[in-house]
DNA sequence: AAGCTGCCTTAGAAGCTCTAAGGAAACATA
DNA sequence: TATGTTTCCTTAGAGCTTCTAAGGCAGCTT
C-alpha cells in the first residue's frame, strides 16, 4: 500500500492519534488512582477526553483491551523506572546497582499501588495470555531486566549454587527448560538462585501491595530491605546498608 | 422483642432465611468458576436462584456486600481445610502436621484458584476495611492456623532465632509489636522467624495463583515444596520428602 | 476533482445496580 | 379469632454500563 512514503513514519495523522492515545492513557489512569479500578469505564474515559462514548472504539475494539494497553503501558513505565535506576548506577558496582534496582521496583509499586495492581491482579479473571500479548511482552522486559544482571553478576563473579541433584526431579527438569530458554548464560544452579531470589522479592512486594500483611507489618519498608538483605547473601553481594 | 422465645434460635424462618442464603452462595460460586469474576452479578445470581432480581437486595445491600459474604466464606472455608488437615494428624508430630497444614492450604488454592483470587486480590479497589469486617475476621482465623502451631513449637522445641540486633529499629519495633499483639506466646525474634516463612510461602502461592511465574515454572508444586524444605529448616523441623 | 480513509457523532439494544411501591404469606399480639 | 407487623418477593423504572449500526465531515491520496 503505502511504498514511497514508508520512509515518513510520522504523518500528521499519526502524530494526531498518537496524541489522542496518550491522553485517553493519561484519563484511564487518572480515573483509575483518583475514583478506583470500577471508575474506569468506557464512557468516563471518553468524557474525560472530551469524546462521547463510542469513539473510543475506534482506538480500542473494547474495555478489554484498552485496560490491557494501559497495564501494558503501567508496566513498561514500572521497567523504565528500574532500568533508569541500573543506568543512573552504570558507574557504580554490579552490587550497588542490583541493590538500586530491586529499590526502584518498590519505590514505584508502593508510590502507585493501584497500577501496580492492574499489572498482577487484573488478568486472573479473563485468561487472555495470547502469545504475542502486550501484556506478556512487557512482563518477559520487567523479568528481563534483573534477570540480566544476576546473568552479568554469574559471569563476573560467580555466586554459591546448591546442589542440583538434591531437588525433585520434575524441578531439575524445569530449571534446565528455564536455563535453557534464557539462552543458557545461566545454568540450572544459578537460574535456581535467581528465582529464588526473584520470586521471595517480588511475592514480598505483591502481598505488600494487596495489603496481605497490613495487620502484621505499618511499614513494610524495612521488610523489604531485610529481604534483599538476605538475597544479596544468596548473591554473594556486599549489601549496602538501608540505601538511604 | 422476642423475649420468651429467645431459646428458640432457629425460627422456621431463620432457617429457610439460611437456606436460601446458602443456595445464593452456591449460585454467586457457581458463576464465579463457572463464567470468571464479572459474570457474578446480583441479577445472574438472583436468576439462578429462582428468585428476580432485586428480591436480593433483602439478603445483601449491594453487589459489594454479597462478593464481601461470598469472599469471607471462601476464606472461612480454606481456613477449615487447613484446620481439617492439621487434625487429620493430631495423632503425629507437630513436624508433619505443620506441613500438612501447609499443603493442605496450597492444595485448596490451586483446586480453587478464582475463589482464592478474590480472597486477596478482590479487596484492592474498594478500600473497606473496616476493623469488624468479615473479611478481617476470616483473614485473622486463616493467620491463626499457622501462627498457633509455630506458637506450641515455640514452646515445645524452640528453634532458632536470629539476633534482633542486627535488624533495622523501625523493624525491630514493629516486630515487638505484633509479638505483643499475639498475646506474648511468641518473643519478637521467634515472631521475625515465623512471618518470614509465613510471607514467603504465602507470597509463593499468590504469585502461583495469580500466575505471575507462568513464563518460568510449568509445575509450581515443587517449587512449593522446596520452599517447604527451606522453612523445615528454618523453624527445626524434620522435613517429610516430597509428601506424596 | 474524486474518492478513500479515519475520526467522530447520535440512536439504540441489552444488561447492569439499585430504589420505590405494593401484594401475599407468615408471624405476633390483643 | 381478628388485627397488625414483619418478611419475602414482585414489577416499574431511573440511570448507568458495553457495544453495534449508520452516517457526516475533514483531510490525504491519486
Amino acid at each position: 500500500m503505502t511504498t514511497r512514503v514508508q520512509a515518513q513514519v510520522t504523518s500528521r495523522r499519526d502524530r494526531l492519534r498518537e496524541a489522542t492515545l496518550a491522553e485517553i492513557h493519561e484519563a484511564a489512569r487518572g480515573l483509575l488512582t483518583s475514583r478506583g479500578s470500577d471508575a474506569v469505564t468506557m464512557n468516563a474515559v471518553a468524557r474525560e477526553v472530551g469524546m462521547s462514548g463510542p469513539a473510543l472504539y475506534h482506538y480500542f475494539k473494547g474495555h478489554e483491551e484498552l485496560v490491557g494497553a494501559v497495564t501494558a503501558r503501567f508496566f513498561r513505565e514500572l521497567t523504565g523506572e528500574m532500568e533508569a535506576a541500573r543506568d543512573a548506577h552504570a558507574e557504580d558496582s554490579l552490587d550497588i546497582r542490583l541493590l538500586a534496582t530491586c529499590r526502584a521496583m518498590r519505590a514505584w509499586a508502593t508510590a502507585h499501588p493501584a497500577e501496580f495492581g492492574w499489572i498482577f491482579a487484573r488478568p486472573i479473571p479473563s485468561v487472555h495470555h495470547e502469545p504475542g500479548s502486550a501484556r506478556l511482552v512487557a512482563g518477559e522486559r520487567f523479568e528481563t531486566v534483573l534477570r540480566d544482571q544476576v546473568m552479568e553478576l554469574w559471569e563476573t563473579r560467580p555466586f554459591p549454587v546448591p546442589d542440583l541433584t538434591e531437588l525433585a526431579p520434575s524441578l531439575r527438569e524445569q530449571l534446565h527448560a528455564y536455563a535453557e530458554s534464557v539462552g543458557g548464560r545461566l545454568p540450572p544452579e544459578a537460574a535456581h538462585v535467581f528465582l529464588t531470589c526473584w520470586s521471595r522479592l517480588y511475592g514480598l512486594l505483591c502481598m505488600e501491595v494487596l495489603r496481605q500483611l497490613d495487620s502484621v507489618y505499618s511499614d513494610m519498608e524495612p521488610v523489604y530491605e531485610e529481604c534483599l538483605r538476605e538475597l544479596a547473601g544468596l548473591l554473594g553481594l556486599e549489601y549496602d546498608g538501608g540505601g538511604r
